[in-house]
DNA sequence: ATAACTATGTTGCGTATGCAACACATGTGG
DNA sequence: CCACATGTGTTGCATACGCAACATAGTTAT
């Protein structure tokens, strides 16, 4: 068992109230499965038709929608404590367009989604608290695309870029914060285009309101106007 | 009991698998409560601390995000078969700025949430089926914010439109839809201004791609190209 | 060193759309 | 009947921003 995995057992919400031993257990008990992926990897969210619950225990998943026409959205990004594919779950759901992508290199831990929440014949004493965790997980996806619509809903490129770098330095707690994106990518998920990112970036840098190099950016004011 | 309770229990996602005598112990062994509002009146997410998962059995409730500035952001909209407050379940989430607004009037059974997760002590049969049908509602509401980014990520207001009556159309198998949603609600909705809505509506009214009255919309084209 | 590639910033142009102001229809209450 | 409110459509104006084209720097391979 490798030194992330243990880690992961140890830190990742997911395993939340299990114990180590328990967690070994459980990684037999379920047929969990490891798997690393190069940047930009396509993760697939099922194997042999049985859907699969990700735990991102190192790197950084995005999770894309694409239309039938094949023009992507860009939803959301897993954090640090992420999980993907659990939205997948629920049976009459078009899995339809959903697309998993290693943003780095990325190792995922595989759990079958359906053993999670159907109580195991020897109903083992962590069951339970496993799916309160997913549970709580799929909360804080919920939350996450919340958060994504607040940003994307705002009227000006400005406000866009404001609530997207002060979530990130809420959550960072610091007015100082190095965000998993790259311009490309930032400008995707505010739904602007690159140049245009750039232009506000610089205006804000001239109007005072925040200073940056590449992915790390500080904000100088409490956006309390507007 | 009321009629519109009945049926709810016979219909709705949340009582799947459960009969309806099982329906009504389930009443009182968890505590609910049925209440109504009129148009336009905020409905509280918890009472005395508890929080409360709400099961709309009529009506129809807006879920909406309100900033540190007191601006509102419109989230999504119950179907018909909708729940709301369950983001809320997770414990250490902020579930400030989470606004639900009756959108007509509306009925609502509520459910104290930690009820639901927790077994009781008595382990009633049904009490897994719930928590299974709370999964599959959570989902769904992932499922509608997931699309509802979809739709405001289009660049151009003529694609946010046409996502969203496709979507809606999908949903009623018919080309021809009614929406919940008055020109205003629509507005917000698909984050763009209402006259800048009503001027894009005619233009494609006038390119044929389209025809509508009031809140009845008729897509003539399959919007293949594009 | 050169070439090729990627990530970022810069700039000019055209237009979609936000905004405000107005018009019109319908409903409701006095 | 009038007064008022609400929901919708129309239009002119100004501008934020999408887009394309180019510049610059860093990285890697040959």
């Amino acid at each position: 068992m490798s030194d992330l995995l243990i880690h992961a057992f140890q830190t990742h919400p997911m395993f939340n109230d299990i114990s180590l031993t328990n967690c070994q257990t459980l990684m037999n008990c379920l047929g969990c499965r490891e798997k690393s992926y190069k940047k930009d990897q396509i993760i697939p969210a099922s194997e042999n038709s049985d859907r699969q619950i990700g735990i991102v225990i190192s790197g950084c998943v995005h999770i894309i929608k694409e239309d039938i026409w094949g023009r992507c959205t860009f939803l959301t990004y897993t954090e640090d404590d992420g999980i993907f594919g659990e939205v997948l779950i629920g049976e009459n759901l078009s899995e339809r367009g959903i697309i998993f992508k290693a943003a780095e290199p990325t190792t995922v831990l595989f759990i079958p989604a359906d053993r999670i929440l159907h109580p195991c014949r020897n109903s083992c004493p962590f069951h339970h608290a496993l799916s309160r965790n997913l549970f709580d997980l799929i909360s804080r996806r919920n939350v996450a695309l919340t958060e994504k619509i607040e940003i994307t809903s705002k009227s000006s490129l400005r406000e866009k870029i404001l609530a997207y770098l002060s979530l990130e330095a809420q959550k960072a707690g610091s007015m100082k914060v190095t965000i998993p994106l790259s311009r490309s990518e930032m400008a995707d998920y505010l739904c602007t285009n690159r140049s245009a990112l750039s232009r506000e970036l610089t205006n804000m840098k001239k109007d005072g309101i925040l200073d940056y190099d590449l992915r790390t950016f500080r904000l100088l004011q409490v956006p309390d106007s507007k």
